[in-house]
DNA sequence: CATCGATGTTGAG
DNA sequence: TCAACCTCGATGG
């Protein structure tokens, strides 16, 4: 499930590939006719993401909302340009295996003939994007267009090079501007949205006026947008920040290094992909984190491990339905 | 092969 | 508070 790190990374692969071009858009699994029809042929103009929000506009004043819920994905396949500012950080996308995190770890064809090593000037190549494994055996297949539907697609989009296969999605509505700002106002500051001074202040303000614990203040979209399970655990812990603490009990500067901590964790996401939550790894540990994902993180899903620093195993609770890891000695 | 669980949200009760 | 939504990788037999 993508956090808020890779819906923006998929609206700049929108940005990229549909705004100012034709869309042919179909439901191939129905439940979503209607509202393909509505937007078959129109020309997509301009795409926003906010939290873990994507809105893509077409004219003339149509919104398409979308919000991928717990196993929503978008598939790309085609010919796509990738857009530079979410190549990954050691020049190739990453390879594994991740279910949900669409284009996370999105996979150039291996027979590919490119590679992005060279992160520079978009320039169009030609690629396989894919987010499950389900869908490898069809990128892999190549040269077949339009491609073959597989499974449940809710919503396909396609110019005459690109198709983008939506399935799963918690939300998949065309909404008037009046409802989209209404809904984008309903949510908490977006790090790369808006204004950084006034984003900071929002989040602080808040969080300090709520006796809400601050484990679930971080997963409230009112609060701030963008933020899931992996993160919310990983930035208390990088605050040494125990979960239970009310909001307004929770000191202003660690409100605040919060925010940037936010700030800085979702630049890299999304310029990488990955939820890298860790600092300053050895090699040997950049290697590990890079193969994989239980190697990438503090306390997220390593209930009953010894704390990285400390040694304590990590403490998992059941905190709002969801699944709590933190440090009961660092985050004391 | 069957079952479980998940990086989420909504709405019924 | 909890089921429903809806998909698929991981896990276990």
């Amino acid at each position: 499930m993508p956090e808020g790190h890779s819906v923006h990374r998929i609206a700049r692969q929108f940005d990229r590939n549909y705004v100012g071009r034709q869309v042919a858009a179909s439901s191939p699994q129905g439940r979503f006719a209607e509202g393909a029809a509505l937007i078959d042929g129109r020309v997509a103009t301009s795409v926003r993401a906010q939290g873990k929000q994507m809105f893509l506009e077409f004219d003339d004043d149509i919104w398409l909302r979308i919000h991928l819920g717990i196993y929503g994905a978008w598939d790309f396949s085609g010919e796509i340009l990738v857009d530079p500012t979410i190549a990954s950080a050691n020049g190739r996308m990453g390879q594994t295996n991740q279910r949900g995190t669409v284009l996370d770890d999105a996979i150039l064809d291996d027979a590919g003939e490119n590679s992005l090593a060279s992160i520079g000037a978009p320039r169009r190549t030609r690629v396989h994007v894919r987010m499950s494994e389900q869908t490898k055996g069809l990128a892999d297949e190549g040269g077949e267009w339009p491609p073959p539907v597989v499974g449940q697609v809710r919503l396909r989009l396609m110019t005459d090079i690109t198709a983008a296969d939506l399935r799963g999605p918690t939300a998949c509505v065309l909404q008037t501007p009046e409802e989209m700002l209404a809904t984008v106002a309903k949510l908490g500051p977006d790090p790369l949205v808006g204004d950084p001074v006034a984003n900071e202040e929002r989040f602080v303000r808040a969080v300090r006026k709520k006796q809400t614990v601050i484990a679930l203040l971080l997963m409230d979209q009112a609060v701030v947008s963008g933020i899931g399970n992996v993160y919310r655990a990983e930035m208390l812990y990088r605050q040494r920040l125990n979960p239970h603490t009310p909001g307004r009990d929770v000191p202003e500067d660690v409100v605040r290094a919060l925010w940037r901590d936010w700030v800085r964790l979702l630049a890299i996401g999304v310029e990488t992909g990955q939820m890298m939550t860790m600092d300053d790894l050895s090699p040997e540990q950049y290697r590990a984190a890079m193969a994989s994902r239980d190697d990438r993180h503090w306390v997220y899903h390593r209930a009953g491990l010894p704390c990285r620093l400390c040694g304590t195993e990590i403490a998992l609770e059941e905190l709002g339905a969801r699944k709590l890891y933190w440090c009961p000695r660092c985050q004391a």
